[in-house]
DNA sequence: CTGTTAGCGCTTTCAG
DNA sequence: CTGAAAGCGCTAACAG
């Protein structure tokens, strides 16, 4: 049972006294010197009035294309990739694209339907903070990687993390930290890689600087585990830099169980900016990612491969955000 | 250009030596007494052996459907849609449906392209958390409502917010709160108006009771001020019940600037249990409302009416998760 | 400058 | 029990 049954390009042409293709041609924007702009008017004037769409059904079949791609992420429930999504989704939306999403690597199943999954009929890929091996069983499938290691085959778009993190120990170091803690995200992500990287390389840059390092999942209670090693250790850290808010969150904990102040005895400092940062008391200083730009941006670099040109790599920028939770070292007497 | 070229059901039909048509209703599962079993075995090995996935484009043409839903949200930088789209499209996937999201009111202008937006070629919709004229425009397309007024003409998925509201205040009442304050979402939902009312009815009934209410965005700062507004009052309320769990981060802060322990001073529950509440300290005393299963149920539902049926109204009950921020009110000598 | 025509891959009568 | 044929709405050759 079709929907509602809507007007067709015949019905248009009809409208029009006009042929199909020549509805076509000046509604697909092609009419250039090849239809009469009287008659292109009159086209559009009469598409106008039916209130006339096409058929995604029959192009996609006419063009062998689906005018849909998929974003994967590693999951939903991080607080980062919603902004992701909704940036993607009205660019797509903007060029007649559908996104629909994959969760990868997938908790659930295969499908229990005869029919295909909704991944089989994709016209490309937007893969946000994987590996390059996300991409294996699609190869031939046209693909943009996001917030993933620009050395792989793909065209990418980044976030300027290391710059980031640079900033961080800058802010750190200027209020007169040298003590390091590097409260770690235990996941095996291009961005990671290279916050720890750059945090290392900063600090060692850094007369007198050390640098102590603790793993955990992206996780609360695993991340105030994770900073109590840390503050636990002879010769503490003065300053721990989280690898994500929610980290700095369980720090928080951690700090408070041993009643130390933040940021009075101890500076803590997050990574994305996520609407966590502001809730925690007290505000948390860190570094902004632009999550929804990363989406747009992404979305319109497959879409220009897509299109069959050759996207350049885009950097976006990460911003410091000094709030509350960063203050000078407690001067031990 | 069409992305690898895929077996046809032609191909099929060639390689198990049948017509397009024997192949059509054996996939299709409509072969009740009209092929024979070795037929529609040779047919279904045949497949196998090609690989063959049905071209989704041709049989949305032919079928006048697109296999297609839309997910409507009031936005996804709230953690709660996250989960919902992952149960929606969990299910939406096992029938061979995608799911495209549908950001309602949109901040955006409308499509800057010739051809429609992707929700003018959907199949029924899915509104999460939206009043019954969100689905204004859409007359006719099958529909399913989330979280949202049961009295509407759609048939609707909800949870059972007035329960969960009604266990949060007896569970207070029992620690021996009277005085209680609600920090409101000022947002014209079903759902904050449920909440305001279970909430209202149950302090009532209370011997003794009495509630304060201070309305605020769903925002930290925001919240804040509401509660220390609720705070300031002469005989300020022990207990602050928060619409949302982010509301109720304001009201830690809130407490904290008026230097009230929690939940030693002030006990505070929030609404939600997203990822924020074990995220806070203390831990926050919330009700969990299931949100993947909202979106799963409110799948299984819409492809039910699609398929004819009337599926009933269900209810997901909340579930009160006791934690750190509730405690008996401090006696005031 | 415009119309005619073929066909994308599938499902579904209708004959055999 | 199986095959032949039509057509969903659209686009792109190719004629005129």
């Amino acid at each position: 049972m079709p929907a509602t049954s809507r007007p067709t390009s015949r019905d248009v042409a009809q409208e029009a006294g006009v042929s199909q293709s020549t509805v076509s041609l000046v509604l697909g924007g092609k009419w250039a010197g090849r239809v009469s702009p009287a008659t292109a008017r009159g086209v559009r004037e009469a598409a106008e009035r039916l209130g006339y769409r096409p058929n995604q059904a029959a192009r996609n079949l006419r063009l062998g294309t689906t005018r849909t791609v998929m974003l994967m992420v590693p999951t939903l429930t991080a607080p980062f990739f919603g902004p992701v999504y909704t940036g993607a989704a009205r660019v797509a939306a903007g060029h007649g694209f559908g996104v629909v999403v994959h969760v990868w690597p997938d908790d659930a199943g295969p499908a229990d339907s005869p029919f295909a999954a909704p991944h089989e009929a994709i016209d490309g890929i937007l893969a946000s903070s994987m590996a390059v091996d996300a991409l294996a069983g699609f190869r031939g499938t046209p693909a943009v990687m996001l917030d993933s290691d620009p050395a792989g085959p793909a065209p990418t778009v980044e976030f300027g993390v290391a710059d980031g993190m640079r900033d961080l120990v800058a802010h750190l170091a200027g209020l007169g930290h040298r003590r390091f803690g590097h409260v770690a995200a235990a996941v095996d992500q291009w961005t990671f890689r290279v916050r720890a990287e750059a945090l290392a390389a900063a600090v060692a840059a850094l007369p007198g600087g050390v640098l102590a390092r603790s793993e955990c999942a992206i996780e609360a209670t695993s991340a105030r585990e994770a900073a109590a090693r840390l503050l636990a250790r002879p010769d503490p850290p003065t300053a721990l830099v989280c690898d994500d808010d929610l980290l700095a969150a369980g720090a928080y904990k951690a700090a408070r169980a041993l009643g130390l102040d933040v940021p009075g005895d101890l500076s803590v400092t997050g990574f994305d900016d996520v609407l966590l940062a502001t809730a925690l008391e007290p505000e948390l200083t860190t570094v902004r990612l632009p999550a929804e730009e990363l989406g747009a941006r992404g979305m319109t670099a497959l879409l220009e491969l897509l299109g069959g040109g050759r996207p350049r790599r885009c950097v976006l920028p990460g911003r410091l955000v000094v709030r509350g939770s960063t203050g000078p070292p407690r001067i031990v007497l």
